[in-house]
DNA sequence: TACATTTGACCCGG
DNA sequence: CCGGGTCAAATGTA
């Protein structure tokens, strides 16, 4: 399984680290709801991982400690300009004219430095032969595979499907494991400000629909999930993140079936409903140094703790309980939302 | 027909 | 120059 690569003394990663176990214990939640009613050894399995990192996530918060990531992310580049030369079919018109420089047409549209926070998480595929990971509640369309150098399997790119329509820039790159074939690495680069209603019965969260964005950022959570920081050296430390520990202790998990009972399964939103979020998870989402990340991470740092309605909750009662430092007040904004797990945990 | 995936090439940063 | 990420034409599928 996952191996445990222990950067070497990052003790300082501590709240990072809180961030990644909580995160991985939330993809593992959803993979467990996903799995409900299925295999029960997997269920159970799921359950005692969700059980041994929800532990270790408290010994962190205790022991707390702050630590400083770093992120770089760096946008990329941006520009198209595209020359038809190996198609003989394409006969459409060479636009091209001068690749150089700057495309006439395009510009560059990378955000303003920031904005590629990236989750890894390790999930697993649904069935023996799956060939992608668990549906994370997004749809995603695949734009891109490519070979990795040293890796067995090639990556995938996908970005969200409402790319276009809603200009999500939500994107995500998954890649199987070398040795478990079962296991997928999943990169998440961006939040979904997506929004599709689906079937939202009138039992829906009034937050939520006050805030869809809110709600989009559920998503997010939902699907990403073991949080990364990233950018640096000490990324080994993360690896830690996803390792699969196996706790033998059996834990009981309420199941909670989406109140609303989802009807597409395909397209299945998260099943967990902002209310179930804190209460049902015992295990709640939080770190400890607020700030430090916030600010690291991003340039703007209440931008991103703005709209967390039910999420603050829990946080602030993790938060209360390991770290001084209070989140920021943040009522009422939330418009462009540009938070993400890293960030909102961090 | 519309949308999704495949696939080879382009582009950029290191 | 190489590796990684993205684009977009071609192709496949509902």
């Amino acid at each position: 399984m996952a191996s445990v690569v222990h950067g070497g003394g990052n003790d300082g990663v501590g709240g990072g680290l809180v961030v990644t176990e909580l995160s991985h214990i939330r993809e593992l939640v959803r993979q467990l709801e996903v799995h409900l009613g299925g295999s029960p050894d997997l269920c159970k399995h799921l359950a005692a991982q969700i059980f041994s990192l929800t532990e270790r996530s408290i010994g962190l918060v205790t022991a707390a400690s702050h630590s400083h990531s770093r992120l770089d992310g760096g946008g990329r580049k941006r520009s198209a300009a595209d020359a038809g030369l190996a198609s003989p079919l394409s006969a459409a018109a060479t636009p091209t004219s001068d690749v150089t420089a700057d495309g006439p047409f395009k510009s560059t549209k990378k955000r303003k430095g920031l904005e590629a926070r990236r989750h890894q998480v390790r999930v697993s595929s649904p069935g023996a032969g799956s060939d992608n990971p668990v549906d994370d509640g997004h749809s995603w369309r695949k734009y891109g595979q490519k070979e990795i150098l040293g890796a067995k399997h090639p990556r995938g790119y996908y970005r969200c499907t409402h790319r276009h329509s809603q200009g999500c820039p939500a994107t995500k790159q998954v890649q199987r494991s070398d040795e478990d074939a079962a296991l997928f690495d999943v990169i998440y680069h961006g939040d979904h400000t997506c929004v599709h209603n689906k079937a939202a019965p009138d039992g829906q969260t009034p937050q939520q629909q006050h805030n869809p964005q809110a709600h989009s950022v559920l998503q997010s959570l939902t699907a990403g999930l073991t949080v990364k920081t990233e950018g640096l050296p000490a990324l080994a430390a993360d690896r830690q993140g996803w390792s699969a520990t196996a706790a033998a202790t059996p834990f009981s998990f309420p199941a909670t079936p989406a109140s609303g009972g989802g009807p597409a399964l395909a397209e299945r939103r998260s099943p967990f409903s902002a209310p179930c979020t804190s209460e049902n998870w015992g295990v709640s989402p939080a770190t400890s140094d607020s700030n430090n990340h916030v600010a690291t991470y991003l340039p703007f740092d209440d931008a991103e703790w703005r709209g967390q309605t039910e999420f603050q909750e829990v946080v602030s009662a993790l938060v209360a309980a390991s770290a001084p430092p209070p989140p920021p007040a943040l009522d009422g904004l939330d418009e462009l939302l540009d938070f993400d797990i890293a960030t909102f945990f961090a």
